[in-house]
DNA sequence: ACAGTATGAACGGACACTTGA
DNA sequence: CTCAAGTGTCCGTTCATACTG
């Protein structure tokens, strides 16, 4: 039905019948209705040129009859611009992701920018080009990278031509990135640990394959050895709390441990469970530190002494460096990072006292 | 620089010289290349005609030499289609509806959809209409609306001419919604609360503006007056851990309570915080349910009795019945909904015995 | 007549330039 | 000469149709 004269009703009125809508009305419409040309709709719409009130306002009238919508695509071809970025990750259902995404969407949203999200998923070769490909394909204006270790995927190739900011990123890398103060807030829990009196602490890292996991397990390696104690082994979890079960099994078993820095809150959790099924007491026996301070991490019990993550924060950073580098990709990438203070709560305290013995079990 | 022919280079071939890429390559230039029409490279992309294999192989070489990616926007503006669903809700930050969005993300890569985000401010009244205005302008195919309620805002519009489906709304609206049974979930909890010899079951409700609480609130009312048994006045929280809490010391405080039914996990988890502070013992003095199985569920203290809810499967539905109705206005909105099976864990037992006497203040 | 290929008009909006008071 | 409004071209694809060997 597309160039027939014939067989359709005149461009001029599509929608004039109660029947089906034919097609949304466009600015031609709008300057028809008005009795201007499209060229003073345009004007109208950017608001970015003079225009006598009075035919703004017959113009405005004229859209609201008409329900009028600009058209995003025909203006994205027009202009080049998309007023969207592009979000990309390996999940958006995880806490942390989920969080940094919103805050993402309403920042965009309030900047006139649409949010994208792009899901790679984790284990298939060809959903990751796919991904890719679709991002690629002239859609965004800009990426943020909310999973970093996207980029060490073989065969990956981010499209060039837009601007990519990392959230919570290596910062060595090619592309700018945005970071809460990982280091700062780890070793700020491993000095706590060691504040109360404990001899060491353990970590339970997250997986191996995530920097911010990685971040976090070096500012606690270097914390301890700047305290110059020994450093126990590392202990490597999922990020689950299942995960943290387990390992707190493994620790519980050997018996040795005083203090755990735990690399998220949901692996602190299922590790004070394992703990506790093995009869270990949070904290009277062993101390717990986990990071990101969920919502529920004051209502776990113990309450959860934690490390504060303002992935609301980040999320925003990541936007607005991403909007400078879209108007002006020379711009300055400098970002602001924001702190990650320990919240205290009761998973922490002294070790158990020498004299009464280690004999927990 | 634009239709200046004096102080641009040529437009055939723009990038040809080694300095900074003007603009991506086109069609024109895959078909410059290859040497043929640019008609023959789009039938080469869309596949759908006949091209003599030797065309399609140089074609296909001068595509990916110039790395030609289709713009999305011209083609959607030739064909009126996006290939984009835009997803509206309050958050996707919480914990659901991350779930939800991420399984409506993949299902929607699948069927090579992209995903664009919508975020309705809880609060401000312009925002929301700017939200839905974004999502009207012709940018997306259709719609999954992730948080129900955002229907009854006064002076909200959502686009007409593109297909809407409600995810965990109310069915009886003008929209077709998927639901997870709710109900029966719901009237799970409650059944085996009074099977372990509860006398009544109390229930902490979410907002009263959600209609998930509403359902759930609906199905806990019905079981208990199926049952025959008195029915407590419900408590109102707003799903978080906190107001949990609080629901919980103001039940604690009465003492009257046996068993409770909470409308989400986070809550059950505050609850039995409050409870655990009050010196009532769960599930000895008190037995609770919870609602989603979260991961953490299992690794709570007790750990808790839930009922599951797939949020994967309601994102992957909606998609389905979106993608349905984009392909074929009129066609069947039924939808099977998935189960909702209790996850009998270690928050709930039976009643404190009368013999013991229920004096645990 | 047949198989492939070339042609040119939309799609809706933006913008440089032009025209009318 | 200023300022509002109009004209015409182009953005990159798709699709119907005309064309060619």
């Amino acid at each position: 039905m597309r160039r027939g004269e014939p067989d359709t009703a005149p461009n001029g009125r599509p929608d004039a019948p109660g029947g089906a809508a034919t097609r949304p009305p466009s600015q031609a419409d709008v300057a028809a209705l008005a009795g201007v040309s499209s060229q003073t709709v345009s004007r109208v719409v950017s608001g970015r040129a003079k225009v006598e009130e009075a035919t703004r306002r017959r113009v405005v009238d004229a859209m609201q009859i008409l329900g009028y919508r600009a058209n995003t695509a025909a203006r994205a071809l027009a202009t080049g611009r998309f007023h969207t970025i592009g979000v990309l990750g390996f999940t958006f259902g995880a806490h942390g992701n989920a969080r940094t995404l919103q805050a993402i969407s309403e920042q965009a949203q309030d900047a006139g920018y649409s949010v994208t999200v792009m899901t790679v998923r984790r284990h298939t070769e060809g959903a990751l080009r796919e991904a890719v490909t679709a991002l690629g394909d002239q859609a965004v204006d800009g990426i943020v990278l909310i999973d970093p270790q996207i980029l060490d995927r073989p065969g990956l190739e981010l499209p060039t031509g837009v601007p990519v900011v990392i959230s919570d990123g290596n910062p060595d890398r090619r592309y700018p990135s945005v970071n809460n103060d990982q280091t700062a807030g780890a070793r700020g829990a491993v000095d706590h640990l060691l504040g109360l009196g404990h001899r060491t602490v353990w970590h339970l890292a997250g997986p191996r394959d995530s920097y911010a996991a990685q971040q976090r397990a070096a500012a606690w390696h270097a914390a301890l050895k700047a305290a110059g104690v020994p450093i126990p082994p590392i202990v490597y979890g999922d990020w689950s709390a299942q995960s943290g079960y387990e390992a707190g099994r493994a620790i519980a078993t050997a018996g040795e441990a005083t203090a755990v820095f735990a690399a998220n809150d949901h692996m602190a959790l299922g590790l004070m469970r394992a703990l506790d099924d093995a009869g270990v007491s949070v904290p009277g026996d062993l101390s717990v530190v986990g990071f990101d301070d969920v919502a529920e991490a004051a209502f776990f019990k113990p309450p959860l002494t934690t490390v504060h993550y303002d992935f609301e924060q980040l999320g925003r950073e990541c936007v607005s460096l991403l909007l400078r580098l879209i108007a002006e990709p020379s711009a300055d990438a400098r970002v602001a990072v924001a702190p990650t203070p320990l919240i205290v709560r009761g998973s922490t305290a002294p070790p158990p006292s020498r004299a009464g013995g280690s004999g927990r079990h």
